[in-house]
DNA sequence: GTTCATTTGTACGTATGTATA
DNA sequence: GTATACATACGTACAAATGAA
């Protein structure tokens, strides 16, 4: 059950990424070719390609036969790419980052959270704090987990607990989450999480909120995240799955 | 100019294809291992992952490891996860709101157009203008289509088609989109469209752009939307029908 | 226009790690 | 604990597209 190392493509990739952030390599130029990037990493090729496979899923790079790999430029500069499209995506993408907790509070319901939830309810235990990607200096977004009195405890466990909240919150519980909605909104960011968050005064952000309901449709869990534009974009895909 | 024959993993997940559609492997069990698959299609086993790969992507098979690989419903119930949402999703959308129409043109494929589509090809032909949903006075969003030059003359028609534009080329071309990748971000409403959208300077936004793809990963249109932060939200669901 | 070196794509083989049953 | 099955990772070779000589 211990921690292990991340795969090496893995970590090819993020360093790769990190290259192309800082300006290592810029935008419109070739990245090193497959072989030259084995013998800096000291890997194989197969690992090089399965790391640049990542990078294309991304939309950071793109590939041609006999040319080479350029990196493309990025709309709005979205080095993260959130991809979801199940619910395990969430358990994934809550396992590549991390989240520093910056308060634990009981939030009363007054008129401004019951506007922000959609929820008219007695209390939640707010958890709120910052999301980081792994090694990565500037924050993913700001983070508030609403838990439903109920499963409160769940709260004070979350620094303890690697994965998504829900999940704790199934352990502990015993209930399944049946339902997550999700809405996506373009906000300005509020001026007390311009600091928080290291962004630009008045800089526009992806508001996303999930809600997680079980099968009887009780809401156990409300999350709020605040994404600045240029450090994080939602991508999801959706496929017709006809054979023929 | 010929048509060389497909690759190998390619034609491995053709037939996987077909034999899932016409029931050979239904829907909740689990495909052979990749080993047996190696054996039966006589070829390595990295053809017979890529060709996995390829299924995945198109959420036709999920695999686990340790336990194998199963075949996913297209559709309803699933015993993990389902997506959240069908193709038919954007149908709706489209049924619901009317598209005027300011200019239709072939756009040249310049380092902004390139940018802004992700996407380094010839020329495509551009249509734009303003969505609104029916009977509202303020435009929905800013819409620039970007249609493959092989299928232009659907564009000529987007004025006299209700629907979806890709569903007009399929009817033209006969080809189907099989795959749709969506991506969205938050940006500041650039300044030439604060006009148009009738919306206030600065404005926070939501960008939402789809590309519509053929299985064969051809991509046949782009489509880009800007809605006016308060005009729109995106909204879907995941549900995950586990038993137990 | 042709040739040729370069670079990614496809495909083979083999071995070991890790989650699952 | 053992066997199974996918995930990761090493290696090699050739094909096809590109771009420059």
């Amino acid at each position: 059950m211990q921690e292990t190392a991340e795969p090496l493509y893995k970590m090819v990739a993020q360093k790769l990424r990190s290259q192309i952030a800082s300006g290592e390599f810029p935008v419109g130029t070739l990245l090193p070719t497959e072989e030259r990037l084995c013998l800096e990493f000291k890997v194989s090729r197969h690992t090089v390609r399965e790391a640049l496979r990542m990078l294309r899923r991304d939309g950071l790079v793109a590939s041609k036969r006999g040319s080479g790999t350029v990196v493309v430029p990025s709309n709005g500069a979205a080095t993260d790419v959130h991809h979801m499209m199940t619910m395990n995506d969430l358990s994934t993408f809550s396992a590549d980052t991390q989240f520093d907790i910056e308060a634990i509070e009981m939030a009363v319901s007054d008129e401004q959270l019951t506007k922000l939830l959609g929820w008219s309810s007695e209390s939640w235990l707010r958890v709120s704090g910052r999301r980081f990607r792994r090694q990565e200096v500037l924050p993913l977004s700001w983070t508030e987990y609403y838990i439903h009195r109920d499963y409160a405890s769940a709260g004070r466990l979350v620094s303890k607990f690697a994965g998504p909240i829900f999940n704790l919150i199934e352990e502990l519980s015993g209930e399944r989450v049946s339902r997550v909605d999700q809405t996506i909104s373009a906000v300005t960011l509020a001026p007390n999480l311009v600091g928080k968050l290291e962004a630009s005064e008045g800089c526009p952000a992806l508001m996303v909120r999930r809600t997680y309901r079980t099968s009887s449709d009780k809401c156990l869990q409300i999350v709020v995240n605040y994404h600045p534009a240029d450090r994080f974009q939602h991508a999801m895909s959706m496929s017709s799955i006809s054979a023929a």
